[in-house]
DNA sequence: TTGAAAGCGCTAACAA
DNA sequence: TTGTTAGCGCTTTCAA
């Protein structure tokens, strides 16, 4: 025994009842008359009895709570997400379990398993960039975990989905570049297999269709570890400052790809990299203090967060199997600059 | 039942062994016979089967995992403390459940009552702004429960703690401003009862004190919501703006009232904000790419969560009550900018 | 209205 | 070497 905790056998004991009447006492059912109920009431209160969670959750096999599984927790974007999806799961009477992947495909899975084996009602996940293979999560939803992909979903499960208008992102964060005047638009993305670079590529890719400008594969770099390791992009933006023709301009889809790449200009080449415009996914609170400042794309992390978690509590709870899922697309919102006087 | 399951019970009858016996292969106890155990575990492995944590939980009154409190995680120096104590964590083989209180004690106290319910072996807790009273942790420690505090802690409780050096830290960041030349130098910092900020307090009185310059309670500004909700920034910013002799500097002891009083200078007057120096602590990899630029102190994030944890496996897996705590108090380190020909 | 007993998955003391 | 049994905390039939 680690530590000291009241049971129901105590309080029956100390009240000269049996477990089951304190059992139905605690728990109001009906089948009880009203003084046991009010004794047993009053003496669980004074001596601070709690019901053992864990054998509930043995008994029932399920443990009111979800797991989540992000690639990291100190990224802007997956932290307003949480925030969003503790403030509905707490509400609904349910915990929330954060687990990080670290962009790592064989921690992810590690995580996922052991969420599962916790008795994790669902799942709230988004893949990691080295999460290729996914068949062991199928074979879990197979078995019947509840799962709601969010951000980085993929297709091989017939489930829930809550993402961002990517594309739509992707396209006015490229668009704004080019009404800037650019022409040569490079594009840092993050894993070229994941869901969210094929979206956000296809929107950089329209408006430069729609503004008659050539794609060129030369420009589009793909980070596997989302910026997460500066070398990563010191190694990227010299290549490009190798290039023929250097971009004036670059849409970047990941935060931490955005300061990577930031941090390697003002390391490599500070003057380029003083000029060069820039937009960018972030759901940064501070990226208007950034020099040079980037124009953002920002996406409704928050709500994105809420919503998954509203589907996947509505799979948790549905009596009947679901077999019609949806995929959720929340806007993104491009950020502009308040034309201020003193900037 | 949730969802399928394979049970000891399941590969008992499926192989015609009881289910101790195969309890005792799985975990290769001595007393079996070799071909029993290759049996059993063949099968085990065929059929994919993992012990049920939440059995064993119950049986073993307790977890392998760790729970960690911190007021947020969309913060650097916690998210990096995190990473610290995965490290640790998991090469112990315990896992580890993250919860954040939002800087509200309510919250802080339903965490922590959620995760020892749930039996975590421990608790590494970093106190939330709000929590004067931590009689509900003083109860659950005196009942057994292992407790380590790392950053916010608290006298009240006798048991190991790892800290920064904050005084230290609050010392050479108001002393680097002094060496520039300034001579008002405001503090902005976090709830007063905090022992981070009383520490930071100190360091700085006793900079000022080294360099005779006099104590002005008006520069010292105390901060709830550790610079989570912009607007109490604001309010400070506002009433600096209104004192007689404005601060030519700043020393801000936290990340998150560092950029929000970034923000509102930005907001509220930007040629002053633009030309006060500010010394501060952050985690953050990007404060180097901020305007105006901020010298950062720097906490050993991850090598606090690290020790943290270590220090909470030696309680939980000591043999005897542990009675001899310490304290341990980690440098910062000030964050001197190269003098480049380029900034 | 209350109690006795079984069972959730697993381990371990005791028996065989 | 293997099996039987009790028990971790709780709920829930079934009996009284």
């Amino acid at each position: 025994m680690r530590y000291e905790t009241v049971t129901i056998k105590d309080i029956a004991k100390a009240l000269g009842l049996s477990t089951s009447t304190v059992s139905r006492a605690l728990r109001g059912g009906y089948e009880i008359s009203d003084e046991t109920k009010r004794i047993v009431l009053e003496y669980a209160e004074k001596i601070n009895y709690r019901p053992n969670p864990i054998a509930l959750s043995l008994k029932e096999r399920r443990s009111y709570s979800i797991g989540v599984v992000v690639c990291e927790i100190a990224n802007n974007f997956f932290s307003q997400a949480i925030n969003g999806i503790e403030s509905i799961a707490y509400n609904s009477g349910y915990h929330v379990i954060i687990t990080q992947s670290n962009e790592n495909h064989e921690r992810e899975v590690l995580n996922v398993e052991h969420l599962a084996s916790r008795s994790v009602d669902g799942l709230l996940i988004s893949l990691s960039s080295e999460s290729n293979d996914i068949s062991y999560l199928k074979s879990l939803h197979d078995k019947g975990l509840p799962i709601v992909f969010f951000d980085r979903v993929s297709e091989e499960i017939n489930t829930h989905k809550v993402i961002a208008n990517n594309f739509q992102g992707g396209f006015e964060a490229t668009e704004y570049l080019i009404k800037c005047g650019h022409k040569h638009i490079a594009h840092f993305t993050n894993a070229a297999h994941l869901s969210i670079t094929r979206e956000r590529l296809e929107g950089y890719k329209a408006a430069l269709q729609k503004h008659s400008i050539p794609f060129n594969p030369d420009y589009v770099k793909y980070c596997n570890y989302s910026g997460q390791i500066q070398e990563e992009l010191d190694a990227i933006v010299k290549d490009l400052l190798k290039l023929e023709k250097r971009p004036e301009a670059i849409f970047i889809a990941q935060d931490k790809i955005s300061t990577s790449t930031l941090l390697a200009f003002k390391k490599l080449d500070p003057e380029y990299g003083s000029k060069i415009a820039i937009s960018g996914f972030t759901n940064s609170r501070v990226a208007d203090l950034f020099c040079p400042e980037i124009t953002v794309v920002r996406q409704p992390a928050f709500e994105m967060g809420q919503l998954a978690t509203q589907l996947l509590i509505q799979l948790i709870e549905s009596k009947y199997p679901v077999t019609e899922f949806e995929t959720k697309i929340l806007n993104t919102q491009l950020m502009l600059k308040q034309l201020s006087t003193n900037t």
